[in-house]
DNA sequence: TTGGCCATACGAAAACTTTCGTATTTACTG
DNA sequence: CAGTAAATACGAAAGTTTTCGTATGGCCAA
């Protein structure tokens, strides 16, 4: 028998509940439904069913309120962050995070406010360090 | 019926081949099964099923040198990471790809050297912009 | 009370992924 | 040419993901 995989990661439409989640800070079926796209058309049972499977994996929590189930991340979505680029980083840029923010920066289609912005990030972090 | 997907995404099992091919260059089904981890374990069959697929989904070409494929990537590994990096960006960074940046060095262990190394890269890439 | 609305629970279908066994083909060697 | 070793081709099993239909239960108004 194969192993059961327990991936500490979301599915693609786990994903795109979370961020419904992460928006709203917690929420109904009904409420993250109406928030996807209209022309998403994914139906009710589809949505709750997905709830129940994150609550499942452990991605979230549910607490009753009145009749209705309200979810609420369990994960930040900083540390989901976190968790993902780690993951990308040695999978696919080496384990050396350096090489893909070399990867992002040289990239075309990337604004120079955006550049800015990075690196007036980096000095801050770097004159922090420097104390 | 629903439709067939097409990813333009490795699974996991085809970005552990697809990262053997592009520190090779190219290889064979016996090459790229050689340089997984010895506790992997994987049958010579699977492999060489992996890597047929991943040739129907255009990630490889073969080309037969005497009674063997050999196996190239179709894209670099680059222009992998950029695509990636940029889906990764949309679905778990708001679009922004300043935020990260902002996530990786905030909370990765990034050693100084490497900030130095990444804002040294701005630096370049805005003074070229600059001109 | 009962009918209807809304929510959850559950099972199953369809697609995709991962793995491997069996069958077939191919090239070399004696 | 026949035999053997190694490669490919194919199909199938098992697991995961995504989706939805049906069943069930609670709540409230007429």
């Amino acid at each position: 028998m194969r192993q059961k995989k327990k991936s500490e990661f979301l599915t693609e439409v786990e994903l795109e509940f979370m961020s419904e989640l992460w928006t709203l800070g917690e929420g109904t079926v009904r409420c993250v439904l109406a928030r996807l796209a209209p022309e998403r058309n994914l139906a009710y049972t589809s949505a709750a069913t997905i709830l129940r499977i994150m609550e499942q994996k452990g991605f979230v929590t549910s607490e009753k309120s009145g009749k209705t189930f309200v979810y609420r991340p369990v994960l930040a979505k900083d540390a989901y962050q976190s968790r993902t680029l780690r993951d990308l980083s040695d999978k696919l840029f080496d384990g050396t995070p350096a090489s893909l923010v070399a990867r992002l920066v040289d990239d075309h289609g990337m604004s120079e406010e955006a550049l800015e912005e990075i690196r007036a990030l980096l000095d801050r972090r770097l004159t922090d360090n420097d104390s």
